[in-house]
DNA sequence: TCGAAGTGTGGCAACGTTGCCACATGGCGG
DNA sequence: CCGCCATGTGGCAACGTTGCCACACTTCGA
């Protein structure tokens, strides 16, 4: 009766609201919605029916600060623009919405400060769990005395201190040497991104380790720091496919570089695999397209993606058994 | 004295703790960190120190609680291993960051359920406003419902009822047609994915417009509805590639479609551009790779969804302008 | 007939912040 | 000498939820 005039307040209705349209308490509201708790036949219906008329879509973040807990993981990746952390980014999207969870994600160009910066906006919104693709331990650390649930995807800096999904870089690598090396193939050029990752220090292991099991020498000369970007790559490649004693066959540990790699002999008028054998990391949609076609290690980046969210909810003790809200979804 | 003998209590630093530490009151707390309202020089140091100590990050969801707004927004995308969109994602994760914005991402694979679940998530974020590329009307609707901001990207529902980044995919189709009838081609076949969006129908609209204006009539046969993915894309392209009068060139909408197509004529030994011209929405690195080149209308997606990012902020009335927090990032 | 259990419901505090207000100083002019 | 401003600081309520507890009513067995 006193209350003002205004036709239609912008604000979004609350539980406050909700319980009044329907004549009863706030708490028995809460019940009635959650489904914990006691709650009359007759009144869940009254409440469930107010909710519906004001579009009640509850606080998420009011939830969260009295409950204690968020259901929203955060996603930190090196460049959404990479086919391959795109498909990471899309696996844990998927599982990550099976489970309930939403996703807060950003990607880190390359920066460390980037980087940092988006750990403390996970921080700062108190996410249930953080997936990421580091770019040194120094996240990692942050994370982890923040006790935040820290599960590595693709490669690890802090092995033994918290999950990590990761493929078997090193047998994988060692594989495809041998493979090259049983084509014939004895000057062989490693492409490699950075030594410091797990990744690049694994898969230079283990072609090292198939190289000298098939007896070949080890030269220095053959491996090739490509950089972090298939131009750099390219210009690299040329390099080194111009030598003399070129090599016959070049490994390319990931998408990147082999895009570089592939321009490379393209500009030399090289024919893959006539003149030069290319095989890589990451299957990419092109490398099934490009003329005679690459050898890759298909990752299953999305694999990884949802692995990666089921250890993550492991860890969180959550077994992923998420109820469903019992209002309906708006037409 | 009498508080309890927990060694470290893996409770995360609130603001109280900060205040006790520093032995001044949450009020000055607050107001030394936020930088908002007076606070002595000696109390301001004494309190940055606490929190430092501490390792105190402000609770964000609290804060927007209490502010009743938030410094997140919704993106939600059709396919984030599309590189389309993965692009449209990595702008809008730039272009936010860069405002001290959080982004909560999500994809609907093309499901209508799973976007209007997405959509549900948003508002119950509370989030600031949403992003995204649309598969109807109807999350649009809900959303304004909902009195959230909305940018469409990309495509467009709800014209005029929010804003839209869109580039003119008319005039662009037009231009490209005009291209090929230059080229002499006369059966040209348009391979559209959904013409029930803006960006499929438009497309088509300048696609007729030009041959129209060539003098070319218009042939129904010859507007293929390929489907959403490559797969189908190459089983329609191989049809009618196969055809008695089959097309001389063909105009696939998007990059998936294009795949498709360019799959189909390597499947029957026509080589482009000579047997057939293949031109293409979406400038995708492999059609670079490709042998002998496709010619595409390059979309910068990641312009795209920076621009979408700059029209939110700008419907929000922030003007980007946010300030730092006082507190140094953590070693 | 009375108490105990069973079945619902409402009151209230708390989650971590912020912003309004009131209050405590000190220096100053009237 | 008193009141007033400027400069700081603290108290308190509120944001929208949830969960504990207390309470009211019904039913039932002793």
């Amino acid at each position: 009766m006193s209350s003002t005039v205004g036709d239609q307040p912008p604000r979004r209705a609350t539980l406050r609201d909700v319980a009044q349209l329907a004549g009863v308490s706030q708490s028995t509201t809460s019940r009635a919605l959650s489904g914990e708790g006691y709650a009359g036949a007759d009144v869940r219906e009254r409440v469930l029916a107010a909710a519906e008329t004001l579009g009640y879509v509850p606080h998420a973040m009011a939830r969260s600060l009295r409950k204690q807990d968020s259901q929203t993981i955060g996603v930190l990746v090196s460049d959404l623009q990479n086919p391959f952390y795109a498909d990471l980014a899309a696996g844990i999207a998927d599982a990550a919405r099976r489970a309930g969870y939403t996703m807060m994600l950003t990607d880190d160009q390359g920066s460390a400060e980037a980087e940092m910066h988006a750990a403390q906006a996970f921080v700062a919104t108190r996410v249930a769990g953080v997936i990421l693709t580091a770019l040194s331990g120094d996240v990692v650390e942050y994370l982890l005395r923040q006790h935040v649930a820290v599960v590595e995807a693709d490669r690890q800096f802090a092995a033994g201190r918290c999950d990590a999904v990761v493929i078997d870089n090193a047998g994988a690598a060692r594989r495809m040497t041998e493979h090259l090396l049983e084509l014939g193939h004895r000057r062989i050029a490693l492409f490699v991104d950075e030594t410091a990752w797990t990744t690049g220090n694994a898969r230079s292991e283990g072609f090292r380790e198939a190289l000298t099991h098939g007896g070949v020498a080890w030269d220095d000369a053959f491996v090739v720091q490509a950089g972090w970007d298939a131009a750099l790559a390219r210009t690299a490649a040329i390099d080194v496919l111009a030598r003399r004693d070129h090599p016959t066959a070049i490994f390319a540990v990931n998408n990147l570089l082999a895009e570089g790699v592939w321009r490379a002999a393209s500009d030399l008028g090289l024919r893959i695999p006539e003149d030069l054998s290319l095989v890589s990391f990451d299957d990419s949609r092109w490398m099934s397209m490009v003329t005679p076609g690459i050898t890759a290690v298909a990752q299953d980046a999305v694999a990884v993606g949802r692995a990666a969210v089921g250890r993550l909810l492991e860890r969180l003790g959550d077994r992923g058994c998420r109820r469903r809200p019992r209002w309906s979804t708006p037409r």
